[in-house]
RNA sequence: GCGGCUGUAGUUUAGUGGUAAAACUCCGCUCUUCCAAAGCGGUAUCGACAGUUCGAUUCUGUCCAGCCGCACCA
């Protein structure tokens, strides 16, 4: 990341706090990494970027329904869906060379070795880190006793008579020569150290039976040195939860970790209950939760956030790949309608190697952040995937009757899922500007402006009397303020010079200001000045021609 | 999760082994006839917890949070 983009990113995080936009979730106890805090302007914002979708999305479409579901669902949901099993393996790291591993994948075996015992080559072996007279100890008596402990002086020599000692350790991740691989191995370490005697047969384990003592002269596959992998540790990716007041095995529910479960689940309700026809869709917002294993970039991922998601259910035989590329322009179009420029739009077509098994494919809708390109809009042909699952796991048919063929299908669907935050942080940093502005006397400064949507700014209009003290601008300007308030989000402020409320809008993403001044009072026709954010041009305006502007604009 | 760097008003920063300063913001008052005017007043347990010390915001440790890189992101 360049020192810029970084300042960027410094500039729109302190800027989102100042106009209490966001904050850090919990900052006076310290923070809680990865959750946010939406202020006053941010919630307004957010409900517009939710807004603008469900009406586009929803209301103003004949051919798609919208949903919402509960966040614990039954956990044989996530079963049938896959979250489960996918995530529940412990997995192993190794600090030096920055590999990942699943435990259960990656195996490693004693080098026992029957016979003459060198105490300086025990020394050296004990000095270079390969093993320690403790786990030395727990292996002398084979078969392994797994509940032995540190050894004594006597049990040590103890070992040396009878001639039994273990080495040290190698290990090998899971493949059809595992065994074979290991064995070599355990020869090449009894040659390297000069080691006399027989060796035994390698006993293989996988790294979930490894002692916590033992995981330390354990060699890292990639590297073949000790030391650097970590115990394993279990990664899951959703969060627990008990539902009930008893807390057990049984009672172990999820927080969902996307919302379009809900919607697969719900298929048959809607449609036994509605009068949906294939082709269809549901949509559903709504939180979403993920154990990140690194929260970062601000509010791009978080654990805790608001997913945007439409299943599209179409027939089996339907062109699924036309289907897809008009979801994905139809999402595109709709990026630029909210005021993200094109400019930092851009696709990432998922290689077919990558693609999920069920996944016929997959494009995402990238956005030029600060801190890069990053994923903002996946659009999946999950093919009838979930249904199936469903299906198989709860027993219940999950079939649409085509009156056409008079068949019972399966659907297929066509899957656009965006993050509300993603694009709350994507029209932030899109809008956010800092210009220079000479003022009457040429000297320039500094302004700081948030070009927003008009659909999407937090305040629509801000209602500005000229001056604060005197009565008849106030109670004018008190008047336009209760009116516009019916139907928009605006403000009412009287703090101070005028150009500072001005500026002091600029920065919330406010697209017009409207000032009651003298014209307004002395001269007939009741005209304000109507003063745009993006140009700082100045007109005169009636309440109904604001109304008509209002009514253009903001939709 | 690993490594490096960082943590002082709302924001951005100064500063010191002897309980802290500035600018802007914000709030209140006075004033103000169109782009951050002016004056006065107000706003900090110096990230948290331990330890060293007569005394710690300053030194040490642990934790938390943030930034950067790596890994992860069905």
């Amino acid at each position: 990341m360049s020192a810029d983009s970084s300042n960027l990113m410094e500039a729109l995080v302190s800027l989102a706090k100042r106009r209490g936009f966001i904050y850090q979730s919990s900052e006076i106890y310290g923070g809680l990494n990865g959750f946010f805090d939406y202020g006053p302007l941010g919630v307004e914002l957010k409900r517009n970027i939710r807004d603008c979708w469900w009406r586009d999305m929803v209301q103003r479409r004949d051919d798609i329904v919208g949903l919402e579901t509960s966040i614990i669902m039954h956990p044989k949901v996530w079963e049938a869906s896959g979250h489960v099993a996918g995530f529940t393996d412990p997995l192993v790291d190794c600090k030096v060379s920055k590999q990942r591993y699943r435990a259960d994948q990656l195996f490693w075996a004693a080098v026992i070795i029957d016979g003459e015992t060198d105490r300086q080559i025990v020394d050296s072996l004990t000095a270079k880190g390969r093993i320690s007279p403790e786990v030395m100890a727990r292996w002398l008596h084979l078969p392994r006793e797994r509940t032995e402990t540190v050894g004594t002086k006597e049990a040590r020599e103890n070992w040396v008579a009878n001639r039994t000692m273990v080495y040290g350790f190698v290990s090998a991740l899971e493949s059809e020569r595992t065994h074979t691989d290991l064995q070599e191995q355990a020869e090449a370490f009894k040659r390297k150290w000069g080691l006399q005697g027989t060796l035994r047969t390698v006993q293989p384990y996988d790294f979930t039976e490894a002692k916590e003592d033992e995981i330390p002269y354990i060699p890292s596959p990639a590297t073949g040195l000790p030391g650097s992998l970590t115990p394993p540790r279990a990664f899951n990716m959703m969060f627990e939860t008990n539902v009930g007041a008893m807390r057990d095995a049984s009672s172990v529910a999820y927080l969902r970790p996307e919302t379009a479960q809900g919607m697969f689940v719900d298929f048959k309700n809607v449609v036994d209950t509605t009068r949906v026809k294939l082709p269809f869709g549901l949509a559903q917002i709504g939180k979403s939760f993920r154990n990140e294993i690194t929260p970062r970039n601000f509010i791009f991922r978080s654990r805790e956030f608001e997913q945007m998601e439409m299943e599209y259910f179409i027939h089996p035989d339907a062109d699924w790949l036309a289907c897809h590329e008009e979801w994905l322009q139809w999402c595109q179009d709709w990026l630029k309608s909210i005021g993200l420029p094109a400019s930092h739009l851009s696709l990432h077509e998922h290689p077919k190697e990558k693609l999920a098994f069920y996944s016929r494919r997959t494009v995402d809708i990238m956005f030029k952040y600060p801190f890069g390109v990053q994923e903002l809009w996946g659009i999946a042909a999950r093919s009838d995937y979930d249904l199936q699952q469903h299906q198989k796991c709860s027993g219940v048919p999950q079939v649409y009757f085509d009156e056409a063929t008079k068949s019972k299908v399966v659907p297929h669907v066509i899957e656009p899922a965006v993050g509300v935050d993603r694009i709350f942080l994507a029209v932030l940093a899109a809008g956010y500007a800092v210009e220079d502005v000479k003022d009457e006397k040429g000297n320039v400064e500094q302004r700081t402006v948030l070009r927003l949507s008009p659909r999407l700014a937090p305040v629509k209009v801000a209602v500005l009397p000229l001056l604060k003290n005197k009565e008849q601008l106030t109670a004018r300007a008190r008047a336009l303020h209760a009116k516009l308030r019916r139907r928009y989000a605006v403000q009412y402020d009287d703090g101070g010079a005028i150009g500072k409320r001005y500026r002091r809008q600029d920065e919330a993403g406010t697209p017009w200001c409207v000032t009651i001044d003298f014209e307004t009072i002395e001269q007939p026709g009741d005209t304000f000045t109507l003063r745009e954010r993006d140009s700082m041009q100045q007109r005169r305006i009636t309440e109904a021609e604001l109304f008509a502007l209002l009514e253009e604009q903001v939709y």
